[in-house]
DNA sequence: TCAGGGGCTGACCGATCGGTCAGCTAACGT
DNA sequence: ACGTTAGCTGACCGATCGGTCAGCCCCTGA
């Protein structure tokens, strides 16, 4: 494992566990083991290290969100694997766009994570009828990131397989009701 | 409405909206309109701010905690109830709790509510049968919690009476298959 | 009239922050 | 053998952090 991605690691790990603020660079060189200045040398600040360690995960969200703006809900199962899958694979990221994003507007990359949450909820907002329909999202979507992302760093995970088929079962159940339109 | 209140109002605003460590207590001054001093006069320290401005919300959690365990999840019902009301009524608290509460765990405060959440997964957990059971529980709370008081930030909010009949109904159809032990 | 205390302030402190810079070392191409 | 470059470092910078302190203003009770 080289340098860089050694520091991304652990970029990613303190951001997300004890705020983006809150971890200062020499922090993450003292865990690394090397100096400060190394690694403002290979990433040229604390914001562009942000970015390089949760760009690929705003990258495979933007896919999935095209994807369901593509198909529309009628393919509303596959929209709920690909989901689940996606946090089941970027849990750390997630953590730090739902934690973190509103708090970090003035970065440019929390700002593409801020845009595809909004755009995930502009989407459902117009597939919902009611404000039932609409809170139905929120619940499945917000619970399952919550479950998966942000409740692991109180206690102990679970079983990756058996927490996905469960929670694509209770997903489905809780958006089964909404109509397509 | 005294210096103190308004202080504390501030406080709670600028720490839920843009993170603990990240809010100065120059900031918090200057929108009070008084100086750095002057909110260390009234607050011996920034931490004892944050205490007394979230104490209250954790008082509250705390006796939610005590009544469900007392009636157990017989009164499952009565608990959803009591838990929304909670969340509308500290929503900024919460918002803390949720995307906070690991980061500053040194802070005793924010440990008791840490203790809060432990408390109710573990009561979740126990009353369990299945892993599918206790997701249900974590999807239906984390959900509620994140469409009340995380999304609002990102988005508009709903009229509360509705979005508080709405949620209770779909929390109970997310709780209604756990049998009662 | 005046002593006293609550409310508030600016000046100041050490610590830490992100970031810059000159320079060291080892490996490589010619 | 030598110039170049990548990798890395310690020293240092200005800014900002939470917190301390002496002192000012103004109201109140004796």
């Amino acid at each position: 494992m080289s340098v860089q991605d050694e520091l991304l690691t652990i970029a990613l790990a303190e951001f997300a566990s004890a705020g983006y603020s809150a971890t200062s660079l020499q922090r993450i060189a003292e865990i690394a083991g090397v100096s400060k200045s190394s690694v403002l040398y290979h990433f040229d600040s604390k914001e562009r290290l942000l970015e390089t360690a949760i760009g690929p995960a705003i990258d495979s969200m933007e896919s999935v969100l095209a994807r369901l703006e593509g198909s529309g809900f009628v393919g509303r199962r596959a929209f709920v694997e690909e989901f689940v899958d996606f946090l089941l694979q970027y849990k750390l990221e997630v953590n730090m766009f739902i934690n973190q994003g509103p708090s970090l507007v003035d970065v440019p990359v929390i700002e593409r994570a801020n845009a595809m949450v909004s755009g995930l909820a502009d989407f459902f907002s117009q597939n919902s009828a009611t404000l039932e329909e609409n809170m139905r999202f929120g619940i499945a979507l917000g619970g399952a990131a919550y479950m998966l992302c942000a409740a692991p760093v109180h206690r102990v995970e679970f079983p990756a397989d058996e927490t996905r088929a469960a929670l694509i079962a209770i997903m489905s159940e809780l958006l089964a009701p909404i109509s397509t339109r």
